[in-house]
RNA sequence: GUCCCCAUCGUCUAGAGGCCUAGGACAUCACCCUUUCACGGUGAGUACCGGGGUUCGAAUCCCCGUGGGGACGCCA
């Protein structure tokens, strides 16, 4: 039974990053009718909050990435980690240590300056032979978990193959602070063996914790989970994602106008993949998806390629969904849609030609709140040859049957009476009607727009 | 500084020794379609970081270099 788990610490939203390594640790569990556990890391008291909870949450949501089991909270889970942290004093896994954080910090700078790496230099770690100091006088002592001093922990990551690192290198990490509290590479340690997780799919910044979370797990006898470790998502511009430089909360794509499907697939496409497949759906995602096919290195983001994505899904979706969204950002801007021309239809029409639901607001907006066309325009498409032509049509268009089928025929009317080639016609009606010199058939947009706004708008530029 | 990881078109990637004169996609450019702008269609250019091995044969395996990244917390 494949048993995965996001891991979130609740100390900001949920970026694309985050998104990315919930979305394959879902489509994993998903693939081999596993589980999906959202596990909530908020040991660290000074930076986690309910609002980032909450963020968290409402992305996954967003996003589709529903969980079978949590969320669990760490905070929860004391008296557990405490029982267990007891249990390896017991054992002698782990031990106390009274060295000050001063004292640690001062043995890193010494390390650091002598081009060593840092490392706890095991002063109260006890050993068969060694006297330990004696304990000083009002010092409330850390707990370190004692690390093997000889071999290597080897795993063989799912993603970037077999990765050994020599104890040697690693030090007696402190598993519980002063104040009682335990770490994070404990709590990791102990819920990753309560919940059974199988498979721990994470981003590559945790590499250097794996083999420590390892040793961890082998002192208490537990089966060690496999790894998978993400290569980290770059920003367009190749930097670095951090809260200073474009990490962005995936709630900020809904609001730019991106669809969660868009995203989606987007995602699953940074980073793995399945031959040239490049457009499907979560569901031919999650049969798909494997750890095999992940990418080592990092990947930059590409925010063109979501566009193009984003447009074909915009073209796919139906126009009711479309016209709540637009309809949702139109009032944003104090459009209101009631009385106009039907927002299905107007969606409709344009849906093919936007890239984002923004974009699609924009391109509806004049169906609304009449545009006024600028002066070089009119100059350019309504010279005064073609008005009295322009007047003639809008007689007609009175008393005609409002169809696109009608209207379409009595433009064609106007330019073969007065012998003009049908842009000549179709130009300045667009430019009255929509302010801008861009848009669908034209007859499709009066027909959408209604007689009473079109006659009304043509009228008060040829009069 | 020490340890770890990574390296194919501008970008995301295919590629598990011969199928590679390196494939697809986004972007770019050209042409077609056309009622403007898009959409769509067709086509073009563009890449195996460098050097050594191994092998009959290397984008694929090994070593070294170079470049990039990550980690070295009583943060997660």
């Amino acid at each position: 039974m494949v048993r995965t788990r996001f891991a979130p610490s609740p100390t900001g939203f949920l970026h694309i990053g985050g998104a990315r390594t919930a979305l394959f640790s879902w489509a994993y569990a998903r693939r081999h009718a596993g589980s999906f556990i959202l596990r909530i890391e908020d040991t660290d008291l000074e930076r986690s909050t309910p609002e980032a909870v909450q963020a968290i949450l409402d992305g996954m949501e967003w996003l589709g990435l529903g969980y079978d089991e949590g969320p669990f909270y760490q905070m929860r889970r004391m008296e557990r980690y405490k029982a267990v942290i007891q249990g390896m004093l017991a054992a002698g896994t782990a031990y106390y240590c009274y060295c000050s954080k001063e004292e640690v910090e001062a043995m890193r700078e010494r390390q650091m300056a002598a081009g060593q790496k840092p490392r706890y230099d095991g002063t109260w770690r006890p050993e068969p032979d060694k006297s330990l100091p004696a304990v000083p006088e009002g010092v409330s002592p850390v707990i370190r978990f004692r690390n093997p001093k000889d071999g290597v922990v080897a795993w063989d990551d799912q993603v970037k193959g077999r990765i050994a690192i020599a104890n040697e290198e690693l030090d007696d990490l402190i598993i519980a602070r002063a104040d009682g509290t335990p770490t994070y590479n404990f709590c990791v340690v102990v819920d990753d063996w309560d919940m059974k997780i199988t498979h721990v799919i994470r981003g590559d910044d945790h590499v250097n914790n794996t083999p420590r979370q390892i040793n961890i797990l082998k002192a208490l006898g537990a089966e060690v989970p496999k790894y998978a470790h993400l290569s980290m998502i770059l920003g367009d511009d190749g930097q670095k994602l951090s809260k200073r430089h474009g990490a962005v909360s995936v709630m900020q794509y809904d609001e730019d106008g991106y669809l969660p499907e868009a995203v989606l697939n987007y995602l699953a496409r940074l980073g793995w993949s399945h031959g040239d497949a490049e457009i499907f759906d979560m569901e031919q995602f999650c049969s798909w998806f494997d750890l095999d096919h992940i990418t080592p290195s990092a990947a930059q983001f590409n925010t063109e390629k979501l566009n193009w994505l984003n447009a074909h899904y915009l073209k796919l979706a139906d126009n009711a969904r479309l016209a709540s969204e637009v309809s949702k950002r139109l009032g944003l801007r104090s459009i209101g849609t009631n009385g106009g021309p039907d927002l299905e239809g107007v969606v409709g029409l344009y849906k093919e030609r936007a890239s984002t639901l923004n974009e699609l607001t924009d391109a509806v907006e004049y169906f609304y709140q009449q545009i006024h066309a600028t002066p070089e325009l009119l100059e350019k498409h309504l010279s005064a040859d073609v008005i009295p032509a322009l007047q003639g049509l809008a007689e007609k268009l009175a008393g005609l049957p409002w169809t696109q089928e009608a209207l379409h025929d009595a433009i064609q009317e106007a330019v073969t009476a007065n012998g003009l080639k049908f842009p000549k016609i179709a130009m300045p009606l667009r430019v009255m009607v929509a302010g801008i010199a861009q848009t669908p058939s034209v007859d499709a947009v009066l027909a959408l727009l209604g007689r009473d706004e079109t006659l009304r708008r043509i009228k008060g530029y040829l009069s």
